[in-house]
RNA sequence: GGCGACAUAGCCAAGUGGUAAGGCAUAGGUCUGCAAAACCUUGAUCUCCAGUUCGAAUCUGGAUGUCGCCUCCA
């Protein structure tokens, strides 16, 4: 497959390093809040990265580690009178839950910062002995940065540029203003590990190149994130690893582009924030991953209620079609019969335009067209009186069925049984309308009594009242079912 | 100021050289007691200007606009 890498700022021909292997490493959160719809994204994106290689047949090792040490925490920590770890531990659970329920599969290894505290110390002090880092009295360590000849490569940035806009901030004791420190000296009340240094905790760069280089063999064959960790954090990583090791720190750099709030970037300044919470409130996971995997992972995505509610009823569409789909098999009786040739042409079109889209950069967006391709053929045959009992569809039909269960391994939705999704889906929407469901099941029992007695005048009556709730009758050969508008 | 991204129909969004996928919404038709769903039909020459080319949304230059990074941040 075909990756954009952000080193050198092209779409390269993707191969490990190791025949069928692949090492993976995305920075994950800190643990202080509640993730948002951004965490959401950025997961996401690398789930279906992750799940795509293993489609391919990679043997991948998936790494995305926990900060559960920071300033942040420490200052929430402090604010409602708990420990660090108390405050890690509440909101890493949140995360997994979080993303339980959006379908984002669990990495292979979390590795924790303060796990990690004595593979850390080694680095710096291999950084030390490099002359890659100095210590200052105050007990922090910074790293040199124009020891490292490479700073900037990553971020297209000039070292002689960064340094004309940095400052040095009062008490710091760098050499350089772009130095960054890579040990803190703990502050009174602040959690701290012993050290050749005194008292002090690390620096938040250093966790990502001792946890990567621990877990997995240098050099990566991709390191993740959001496309803001790309300076300083990815740049700082690298000065770190390539620095100490003398090896490349990874192969392939994939960011992920933001999501916004009417075109702008989610912060807590503008009180823009969304958790995923705040979504699933009244909307299904499926329905937020799916309105993620619509556009290509590498643009700025904007979020709005609206948007979703579309990529609520495009879902749905393809869950009615499943559901349809799945009772055509039921069929008891086949006649004989093929299926046309322009048929299956399509239906391979659809299939292998899918994965032409999924080779390229990951074009989720791409692909879903092929999904909805998919959609209107299955609909157009199923309507086809003349063809629908064939027993080259009930083949068709298969195939079908077993293609939509890749797809949904791979990008992660479609994977609900059609009819508990689609009541999931009712419920959810009545649930966000204020909708009384016993109101509405008395009615339909009304209806259907009214119209066993052939009384139409009744029978609209009941459906007016029904519509003026927003709810939608519809009558099938089992029966009238009901729906929110 | 430095670095970078983006600009496609009412909205969302693929498409990086050969005359514009898809979703949502809208309108008409088939079907239906009436409806709904589904199906069929219906819409853009791709921000603007100049250039390269037989040919450009797609390449080059410029303009305008929007956004991101340069400080913690997915």
């Amino acid at each position: 497959m075909q990756l954009y890498n952000t080193m050198t700022r092209r779409k390269e021909n993707f191969e490990p390093r190791r025949a069928g292997k692949v090492g993976m490493y995305a920075c994950g959160i800190t643990a202080y809040d509640l993730s948002h719809i951004g965490h959401a994204r950025s997961a996401v994106v690398f789930d279906v990265l992750n799940r795509y290689l293993r489609h391919l047949g990679y043997d991948v090792t998936f790494v995305r580690n926990f900060t559960d040490v920071d300033d942040k925490i420490i200052a929430r920590a402090n604010r409602e009178g708990k420990t660090c770890t108390e405050i890690a531990e509440t909101y890493i659970a949140a995360f997994h839950e979080d993303m339980d329920r959006l379908n984002v599969r669990r990495a292979d290894i979390e590795p924790r910062a303060t796990e990690y505290i004595g593979e850390m110390q080694t680095l710096i002090q291999k950084l030390i002995d490099g002359g890659h880092a100095y210590a200052v009295p105050s007990g922090d360590v910074y790293f040199r940065v124009r020891s490292f000849p490479g700073y900037g490569k990553l971020s297209g940035r000039d070292v002689d540029d960064l340094r004309s806009g940095a400052r040095i901030a009062i008490g710091e004791e760098k050499e350089d203003p772009l130095d960054f420190a890579l040990w803190k000296a703990a502050k009174p009340g602040e959690p701290f590990w012993e050290s050749p240094w005194g008292k002090g905790r690390p620096g938040w760069h250093l966790e990502c190149s001792a946890m990567s280089e621990k877990n997995l063999d240098l050099p990566l064959d991709i390191h993740g994130g959001g496309q803001d960790l790309i300076f300083p954090h990815h740049e700082n990583e690298i000065a770190q690893s390539e620095a100490s090791t003398g090896k490349e720190l990874a192969r392939f750099w994939v960011h992920n582009g933001f999501v916004q709030i009417n075109s702008e970037k989610m912060s807590k300044s503008l009180n823009n924030f969304k958790t995923i919470r705040d979504i699933l409130e009244h909307r299904q996971p499926e329905t937020l991953r799916f309105f993620l995997l619509g556009k290509h992972y590498r643009s700025p995505i904007d979020f709005s209620f609206e948007g979703l509610d579309d990529a609520e009823r495009a879902l749905k569409r393809v869950y009615e079609c499943l559901r349809d789909v799945q009772t055509a098999r039921e069929r008891a009786s086949w006649k004989k019969g093929e299926t046309p040739a322009s048929v299956l042409d399509e239906f391979e079109m659809l299939e292998k335009g899918f994965f032409e889209a999924m080779d390229d950069d990951l074009n989720t967006a791409g692909a879903l067209g092929h999904v909805f391709g998919m959609v209107r053929l299955m609909n157009r045959i199923l309507e086809d009186k003349g063809l629908r009992n064939k027993e080259g569809i009930r083949d068709l039909l298969a195939r079908c069925v077993k293609l939509a269960g890749v797809w949904s391994d791979v990008l992660g939705v479609f994977g609900t049984e059609p009819s508990a999704f689609l009541k999931d889906l009712r419920d959810t929407r009545a649930r966000r309308a204020g909708i009384d469901v016993t109101k509405v099941e008395e009615l339909m029992a009304e209806r259907a009594e009214a119209r066993a007695a052939k009384d139409f005048a009744r029978s609209d009556a009941t459906r007016d009242a029904l519509a003026a709730m927003g709810i939608e009758v519809r009558d099938t050969p089992s029966g009238a079912v009901w729906d929110i508008a």
